[in-house]
This record gives structure tokens, C-alpha cells and sequence, in this order.
RNA sequence: GCGAAAGUGGCGGAACUGGUAGACGCGCGAGACUUAGGAUCUCGUGGCCCCGGCCGUGGGGGUUCGAGUCCCCCCUUUCGCACCA
């Protein structure tokens, strides 16, 4: 082979005269596999393919946000470990179609080209192609004529199209809402997007705005994404974290009427609650949501979130001045004040009052933040003695704290120090009293609603998704607001509506996107009536981009549909998807809502878009997180630079297990090198391999580690697959033996998946034509010579291990225990008398109780 | 606080349904071979030790002939969520 990289002194040392040795050198060899990946088109699933695959299979990974640092360590281990779990799935002959891609937008990108003082319509395809140039050395499987970028035009007209689907399915609306404000960032965030008060991009301190924003509906589709997620083969945690983020609650509303002393009343109650009671009809409730409706006897006050629109009807003149400053304060307060758990309770009592619907006793109704608009009805009944929010409210303002639950060893008149919130029956609660709490959960929900004062409900912590985000560098949302017509969407065929380049796209105070400072581009005519009209300046959240390319990436070449009918369905839903749990709840949970939404909206055939989902662990360094502030970040190029991708890949899936990650030591790769050095050593040259049938006990050994690797290789059991190898190459080499071609041909592909090049420098040099990939290499096992002849067996005496024996395989427990009793060490602990018990495991142990 | 996962040699990590704890690799030690190579190849490597054993999987109990594995209590770490009513 010639050397095309004099100058690496790794791959060759200056120049290799006929003599010398012919060595493994890397880069040499992988470049030559690239070079002929690209040209052959190995990895490309080709149009006719595509259309009708044979045995498809859609292995994804998370594109990633194209950084102007480049790959880092934990994007290859993510990429290697999927693409090993593609090339396993090719080599057993399917279809595999690989895609990788960029998620360009966002408010990364935009941060960092502000920071740069560059446009991020300069810098992202500097990013992607730098990226692209990394993904290449690295040897994924990846298909490079299907790849997306959210940022182009082709791929976000399409996010633009969805967008209007779902307005059109009535999943999107706009309303204003207080929203969170990052005053760094200078824009909206999710709740989502805020972590214990603070922006998850800045750890700014975020603060409270009003303003329009447009959202998909999201908690409409909470119960469906929840049942869903047991019918789904995902990562344990992944589902768990979902299943707690979509937050299901069962419980009641209950109505609490107002008393005589409150306001005048005008109407209905608060919130968008079903059906009204009649004698709730003409005065005003407050609904609360609570899941110990049982506890309702011991509600001796009620509490109001500070926005919640009944406060004024309870305030009294008396009351007035005190309640307004309250409110006042807390809708100034920023959300990480607001929402700290440890801070002492505070509130003000409003000067009205409501009726206890099951005591009928008045109650006095209190304001605090505490209590959340967002959850619930923004309301609640206080339950001093069974609620530790509750109870340590009533401390504060030295509130009266009754009892209606007894535990095991109280009764009703058991004073308490702290709520209780445990199993037990009911006290101090009328007719309910004796009644065990979830029984009284269901039978005093049903008395109450008798009454029209109660409702069984379920909730769901699960917000709307907002979708609007005040900055630049994202697709605009296709909407024209036009002042007879309302908001209209952009006519699907003049989409896209593309983001024009602006050089000033510094996001400001004023709380509108950059794109309201550019007239000539916002002033349009509308679509409806022709008059005219402004455009949406707001674009849409990043999060939305990549809620759906795993939906484009078999179409790229589809100009006319975001996704083709019939590519679709032959290749979706993803077999497999793996990547990082960072994105457990966001990603995959706005990717499966679209995925429900495009299915009822009749785009789709399938509703959850992923049927096995994997998660990777976390790659450390020296037990610690990498990170620049450490100074402990591994940078890949100088490593691949100097020992090859194929050595660098192996390492990272020998580290520890796929979805633990491990702990990355510079040092350490030197095993994995060594290993495929030595691989190489054993095949090269190949003349010298000895023919014939393979050595008996390395055959052995060679379908044992067929029947591992093939086992765990689907399960992501990276590590101790390649430990196997690693364990069968030195048997084939034990004693410096001169290895059988029989004996190490075999090992090629099952090295593929780790090793591409390596595998297909030597699979060519053994005498195959064409790649390796191509034909379903995979070597099957033969399970009857995966047998051992003679086993060892441990001879333990009380327990403990005594001694072991070589037996026959099968060996009765009787010729076990005559040659256990003829060992020396085993005669001394057990004596002369015969055991008093014999435990005998065939082929395994062998357990001598003595008298 | 709630939820999830995890604690095994100097280090990363193995150990199927309870059955020889420490595979594989790093590191370390000894030796061999070397016109020097990132060397390579052997052998050894949990601790203690009277060389027969004893102790050992975060700690303490328990079940069992036998526990890293099962049960109970406790400690620690990591990751989510967090005034969710």
C-alpha cells in the first residue's frame, strides 16, 4: 500500500523499503477506506432502496448542535456507539440506513455569533463543514446524501409547514401569558427551560413577563403520552423521567362557595372547569384541585394564588391596601425567590370568606405564592394538619391545626407536631369517620358531588409548550396578522418564509425579536383580504426543528412533501435511537407528541416515532465531568491523529458499559492499540497463516466468543464483547503459536463494527472482494462446540473452597464425591466420618457439609 | 424532600437464573530479546500470613449448605424533579 502521509511519523517511518515489516499504520489505512466508502457510495442507501428496502432498519442517533469547537469527546462516543449498533445490524444483513445531520438554530448559535461578533449565516457552515469533515475520520456508517440542516431553507420550510398543520388541527394558539424572561438571554424560556428559578443556558435568575405567545397544545395529549410509554422499549430512566414530567395526579376538584361578606358576584367560577352544580350556579366558587379530597373536613382556610382572578372579589375595603402590596411584591418577584422551597411562608388574609362544603363552616380566604397559578386551579384548600405546606403555614400565622386522620396508634383528639401525611382512618370528619383514607378519598368525593360541590379529576403537571421565541436565528413563524383578518397562515405554497440575513440581530429589552426592527421585511399584504398586513416576527423554538428530522431525513430528496408517503412507511418508526438522557423529557417528549399530532392530523400511520430508545452513559475524566474550567477536556483530533479512529473508537466502547459511560484516562488507550496491533501482527501477512482446520480448544474458544458478541453486541454489551475478543485473540496467540486462517477470519467482521477500516484492510487482504458490509459477513456460531469437554469444579467443605477438580463434563455427583473425598486438603476438613449433607451443582460445585 | 441509578483491587471495570469474586484492560513488579520500537514477548500482581490458611464486594443485621447477587435497617455518591396541592 503506499504511504500517502509521509509526514505522520505513526503511519510510516519516512519511507518502507521492500524489507521492512509490514506494519499497521492507521491513518494509511483509513483513509484508504474512506476514500473508497466514498467512492464505492458503501454507505448510501440509494434511491431504489429507499423505495423498497428488503429488511430495513432505521438507526438513529441525536444530529448535534454544530459548534464552532468541533466534535467533542461525549458526540463520538454517543456516534460510535450507534454506528457499532448499525454496522452489527448490517452485517447481519439489513437494510441499515444510517443519517446524521445538524440542529443549526438556536439560541446557541446566535449567542455564540454575538459573542464572535460574526453572523451565524457565516459561521454555521463553517461549523458544518468542519463537523462533516470530523464525522467522516471518525468512520461512521453515515448516509451523507441524506443529511438535514434545520437552518436551510429545504428543511425549515417544512418545520414552518408543521407548524401550520398543526395550527390548522387546532394544536396551536396564541394567548398571552405570563411567561418566564431571561434577562440575559434577553428572551422567553419554557418552563421547561428553566431549572430552580434560573435559564438552563446562563443560570441568569429568570424573571415574569406578559406577553403573546403562541403554543402547541401539548397537555391535550398528556394521557396519551403517558399510557404510551408502557408499550415503549426504552431506557428505564428515560421513561421514568417522562413519566414524572408529564406528572398524572389523581384527585378532585372540590367548589368552596363564597360566604356572605365576600364581593359582589358577576358570573361563573374561575378556571375552565367542566359542568356546574346548580347550587353552585349563582354564586361564586373557588375550585381547588387537590388529591386528599378526604382531608376536606380539616380545610379550615383557603389560599389563592396572588394572580388568581377572585382576589378581588374576597377582598374587603379593610383588607384592600394590604393584599395590593402583596400582589404587587409577588408579581415583581423574580421566579427563583418566588418558587424557593426553604424560604419562610408568607400571605395575607383577604378579609373574605368561603363556605367549607363539608363542614359548612366559614372559612377565612388567604393570598400567598405559595400557592401556583400554573398548577391546578391556582387555588387550594389548607389542610393544616395533613399537608406540611399547609401545616407550616399555620405555624407562621398561628393558625388552628385539627386532625382528620389517625394513624396507627392515634385517635382523634392525638395532637399534632407535624402534618401527617401517612395511611389511617378518618376523624373529626362526620359520617366519615372510621373510614379508611382511600376509601374516603372516593366516598367523600361522591357525597360532595352529589351536592354539585365535587369532581373526580385527574391532572397533569404538563404545560403547553410555547413555541415563540423573541430572537433571530430560527425559522419565523408562517403567520401574517392582518388588522381586519386576525392572524392567517402563510398559504403552504408560499412557504418557506425565509429568514432574511440582518446584520444588527442583537435581541433587545423591548421583549420583540430582532426581525420587528425590519420593516421592509415584516411588511407584507395579507393572504385573506389583501390589505395590508405584518408578519409574525417571532420564530419558533429549536426544540420544534428537532421534534421531526428524523421524519425528513429518508425524504431529503422529496421536494414536494416534508415526508414522502411510502418512504415513510417502509422505513418508520426508528428501530433504533440512541443518545443522551440530557434529552430524556424535551426532545423525545415534543418528538412523540408531533409524531401523535401528525398522526391524527392524517400524515402518518404510526403515532410514537421511536420503538427502542437507548441512552449512553456520560464519558468523565479522571472521575471528573469534563469541563474547560477543569482543564480536563479530551480533544479527539490529536488522538485519531495519532493512533486512528479504529483504535479511538475501541477504546471508548471498552471504557465501561454503553449506557454507564466511564471514566476516560489517557493511558488507558494503550490496551485497545495493543490489542489491534497485535490483530493486525496475527493475519499479516496473511501467506503465513497456516491452513487447515482450526486447533480444537481454540475453535472452542471461537464460538464461545461468536455466541457472546452476537448475544450482546443488540444490547449494547460493548465492553465485555470486546473483552471477549481481547480474551480469544490470546488464546489464538498463546505460547507465540502461529495462528490457523481458520482460526482468526472469523474475528474480522466480528471487529467490524468497532474497527470498520481495520476490518475491511484485512478482509481484504484474506482474499474477499467488495466490503465487508456488503453481504451479511456476520460468522454464525455452531452452539454444540461452544461445550466444554471437562469442567472445573469447586469442592467447597462447609462453604468454603477446598479444593477444585477437572471432570468430565456431566460427571455424576457420585464420581464427584469419590474424587472430592481422594483429595488430600478436602480429607483434612472433612475427616473420616461421610458428610452429613452433599450439594451437588452439576459441572459447577461440589458442597461437603460435615457432621 | 420526592424519584431513579450506583457503591467490587492502586485504577477503569467483569461475574448468566444465589454456586471458585476480581474476566478484559491500565498501572505496577520480575525476566527475556534487543543497531531503540510508541517496542515486543514471557511470568507475576486483592490484603494479611506461622505457606497450612485467614480476611475480603460501602456499614450493620437476616435467610441459605452457600450471598457481590435475595430480605430488613443505615451511610455515601451521581443524575433527574422540586412549595405540583
Amino acid at each position: 500500500m503506499p504511504c500517502p502521509s509521509p509526514a505522520n511519523p505513526v503511519s510510516c517511518g519516512m519511507t518502507h523499503p521492500d524489507s521492512a515489516p509490514d506494519l499497521y499504520h492507521p491513518s494509511d489505512v483509513e483513509a484508504k477506506w474512506q476514500a473508497a466508502w466514498e467512492a464505492r457510495g458503501t454507505n448510501v442507501v440509494p434511491e431504489a432502496r429507499l423505495r423498497s428496502p428488503d429488511r430495513p432498519f432505521y438507526n438513529l442517533m441525536m444530529f448535534p448542535y454544530p459548534s464552532a469547537e468541533g466534535l467533542h469527546v461525549g458526540n463520538i462516543y454517543a456516534f460510535t456507539g450507534a454506528d457499532v449498533h448499525g454496522r452489527f445490524q448490517r452485517l447481519q444483513g439489513k437494510d441499515v440506513f444510517e443519517p446524521i445531520g445538524f440542529d443549526a438554530f438556536g439560541i446557541h448559535s446566535e449567542n455564540f455569533a454575538l459573542k464572535v461578533g460574526s453572523h451565524p449565516m457565516d459561521l454555521i457552515p463553517k461549523n458544518v463543514a468542519n463537523f462533516t469533515r470530523q464525522l467522516r475520520r471518525i468512520g461512521g456508517m453515515f448516509d451523507w446524501n441524506h443529511t438535514v440542516d434545520t437552518t436551510t431553507p429545504d428543511y425549515y420550510r417544512w418545520t414552518q409547514w408543521l407548524f401550520l398543520q398543526l395550527y390548522k388541527g387546532g394544536l396551536a394558539e396564541r394567548k398571552e401569558a405570563p411567561v418566564n424572561w431571561c434577562p440575559s438571554c434577553m428572551t422567553v424560556l419554557a418552563n421547561e427551560q428553566v431549572q430552580g428559578g434560573q435559564c438552563e443556558r446562563c443560570d441568569s435568575a429568570v424573571e415574569q413577563r406578559r406577553i403573546a405567545q403562541w403554543f402547541f397544545r401539548i397537555s391535550s395529549y398528556a394521557p396519551r403520552l403517558l399510557e404510551n410509554l408502557a408499550t415503549l422499549d426504552w431506557s428505564e430512566t428515560t421513561r421514568k423521567a417522562q413519566e414524572n414530567w408529564i406528572g398524572r395526579s389523581e384527585g378532585a376538584i372540590l367548589r368552596f362557595p363564597a360566604a356572605g361578606d365576600a364581593g359582589a358576584t358577576d358570573g361563573g367560577a374561575a378556571g375552565d372547569a367542566a359542568t356546574e352544580g346548580d347550587a353552585a350556579s349563582d354564586a361564586t366558587n373557588v375550585e381547588v384541585f387537590t388529591t386528599r379530597p378526604d382531608t376536606v373536613f380539616g380545610a379550615t382556610w383557603m389560599v389563592l394564588a396572588p394572580e388568581h382572578p377572585l382576589v378581588d372579589r374576597f377582598t374587603t375595603p379593610g383588607q384592600r391596601a394590604e393584599v395590593e402590596a402583596y400582589r404587587a411584591a409577588a408579581a415583581k418577584m423574580d421566579l427563583v425567590a418566588r418558587k424557593k422551597t426553604d424560604k419562610t411562608k408568607t400571605g395575607v388574609f383577604t378579609g373574605g370568606h368561603c363556605l367549607n362544603p363539608a363542614t359548612g363552616r366559614e372559612i377565612p380566604v388567604w393570598i400567598s405564592d405559595y400557592v401556583l397559578m400554573e398548577y391546578g386551579t391556582g387555588a387550594i384548600m389548607a389542610v393544616p394538619g395533613h399537608d406540611e405546606r399547609d401545616f407550616e403555614f399555620a405555624s407562621t400565622f398561628a393558625l388552628p391545626i385539627p386532625r382528620v386522620v389517625a394513624g396507627e396508634g392515634d385517635d382523634a383528639a392525638t395532637p399534632l407536631e407535624e402534618a401527617y401525611t401517612g395511611p389511617g382512618r378518618l376523624v373529626n370528619s362526620g359520617d366519615f369517620d372510621g373510614m379508611e383514607v382511600d376509601e374516603a378519598k372516593r366516598a367523600v368525593t361522591e357525597w360532595l358531588a352529589e351536592r354539585g360541590l365535587a369532581q373526580g379529576t385527574v391532572n397533569f403537571r404538563l404545560h403547553d409548550w410555547c413555541i415563540s421565541r423573541q430572537r433571530y436565528w430560527g425559522p419565523p413563524i408562517p403567520i401574517v396578522h392582518c388588522e381586519a383578518c386576525g392572524h392567517v397562515p402563510v398559504p403552504e405554497d408560499q412557504l418557506p418564509v425565509i429568514l432574511p440575513r440582518v446584520e444588527d440581530f442583537k435581541p433587545d429589552d423591548s421583549g420583540v425579536s430582532p426581525l420587528a426592527r425590519v420593516a421592509e421585511w415584516y411588511a407584507t399584504s395579507c393572504p385573506a383580504c389583501g390589505g395590508a398586513a405584518r408578519r409574525e416576527t417571532d420564530v419558533s423554538d429549536t426544540f420544534l426543528d428537532s421534534a421531526w428530522y428524523f421524519l425528513r431525513y429518508p425524504s431529503t430528496d422529496v421536494a414536494d412533501a416534508a415526508f414522502d408517503p411510502g418512504i415513510t412507511k417502509a422505513w418508520l418508526p426508528v428501530d433504533t435511537y440512541i443518545g443522551g438522557n440530557e434529552h430524556a423529557v424535551l426532545h423525545l417528549l415534543y418528538s412523540r407528541f408531533i409524531t401523535m399530532a401528525l398522526h391524527d392530523l392524517g400524515h402518518l400511520d404510526f403515532e410514537e416515532p421511536f420503538t427502542r430508545f437507548r441512552a449512553h452513559g456520560l464519558i468523565v475524566k479522571d472521575g471528573a465531568k469534563m469541563s474547560k474550567s477543569k482543564g480536563n477536556v479530551v480533544v479527539p483530533d490529536p488522538i485519531i491523529e495519532e493512533y486512528g479512529a479504529d483504535t479511538f473508537r475501541l477504546y471508548l466502547m471498552f471504557l465501561g458499559p454503553f449506557e454507564e459511560g466511564g471514566d476516560y484516562r489517557d493511558a488507558g488507550i494503550a490496551g485497545p492499540w495493543g490489542f489491534l496491533k497485535r490483530v493486525w501482527d496475527t493475519v499479516v501477512p496473511v501467506e503465513a497463516l497456516l491452513e487447515g482446520a482450526p486447533d480444537p480448544a481454540v475453535e472452542r474458544k471461537l464460538h464461545q466468543t461468536i455466541e457472546q458478541v452476537t448475544r450482546q453486541l443488540p444490547e449494547l454489551g460493548y465492553n465485555t464483547s470486546i473483552a471477549a475478543m481481547m480474551e480469544y485473540l490470546n488464546a489464538v496467540r498463546a505460547g507465540g503459536r502461529q495462528a490457523r486462517r481458520a482460526e482468526v477470519e472469523p474475528l474480522v467482521p466480528l471487529l467490524a463494527p468497532f474497527c470498520p477500516h481495520l476490518a475491511e484492510e484485512l478482509w481484504e487482504r484474506l482474499g474477499h472482494e467488495g466490503s465487508i458490509f456488503d453481504g451479511a459477513h456476520w460468522p454464525a456460531y455452531d452452539p454444540a462446540l461452544c461445550i466444554e469437554d471437562t469442567v472445573t469444579v469447586a469442592v467447597q467443605v462447609n462453604g468454603k473452597v477446598r479444593a477444585t477438580l477437572e471432570l468430565p463434563r456431566g460427571a455424576s455427583e457420585a464420581d464427584a464425591v469419590a474424587a472430592a473425598r481422594a483429595e488430600e486438603n478436602v480429607a483434612r476438613f472433612l475427616g473420616d466420618a461421610p458428610p452429613r449433607r452433599i450439594i451437588f451443582v452439576q459441572d459447577r460445585l461440589l458442597n461437603l457439609v460435615a457432621s
